[in-house]
DNA sequence: TTCGAGATTCTAGAATGTAGAACAAATGGA
DNA sequence: TCCATTTGTTCTACATTCTAGAATCTCGAA
């Protein structure tokens, strides 16, 4: 079961959450916007980006520049996208823990796993 | 939203919710045979007993002594137990994996949250 | 060419995760 | 009593992840 390297932090599953979420427009800017408006605890650009470094070093997301010449000032933005291995990650991630939850007083833990 | 100390790691939240499960028969070995079975990625002992400290100093849990003269060999059980704040925590993190998995695909992360 | 806006990279340190050897405590038999 | 055995916890050391904010980069407009 344990996949040297399959392992996902808790923070990691959030932005791996919020990439797939925002689906084409997900960069940085926006991937920091929607964790923020989530009620996710406030988070620094830095730890945002180390943790897509980090998750892309380990194939889960795959991310290229934006347009060359867009049409505003800033530099080009990087676009991140969810890859199949990034997806089974958060599958596993889910399973165990609806495991673990089941039997567990009904309306304990919330409505949903 | 954002509390000092009420962040809750990735594996913390595996025992947390073992804890729970277990409910009076939570201790040691306990927890790492179910942690086992459910498909959590092998873990030491070690391992185990310096995340069951952590929470334990935040407050999440609380341990006292096993039955002074049980009857068997072997060393006096340390018992765990999930306190309120545990929970609250649990249910913070659920809460916001929800908000976030709201819209991706059904069917895509698997049958529920 | 300089400035401001938009975006990403870098650096350093704290917190979490990992493993296994060492140690502790209780029981039962020699 | 003392030792081997069993059961369980503590200790030590290091790897990985998380976190913050300053620094840097790039583009368009003045």
């Amino acid at each position: 079961m344990k996949l040297k390297g399959s392992y996902l932090g808790e923070y990691e599953e959030v932005v791996l959450l919020a990439v797939l979420q925002l689906g084409k427009d997900a960069y940085g800017r926006s991937i920091r916007e929607l964790l923020d408006e989530v009620g996710e605890r406030f988070t620094s650009i830095g730890a945002l980006y180390a943790t897509l470094d980090r998750l892309e070093r380990k194939g889960f997301i795959s991310s290229r520049q934006g347009e060359a010449t867009p049409e505003r000032g800033g530099r080009a933005k990087r676009y991140f996208k969810v890859e199949g291995t990034g997806v089974l990650a958060l599958r596993e991630g889910r399973r165990i823990r609806q495991k673990l939850a089941r039997g567990i007083r009904p309306g304990l833990l919330g409505k949903v796993l």
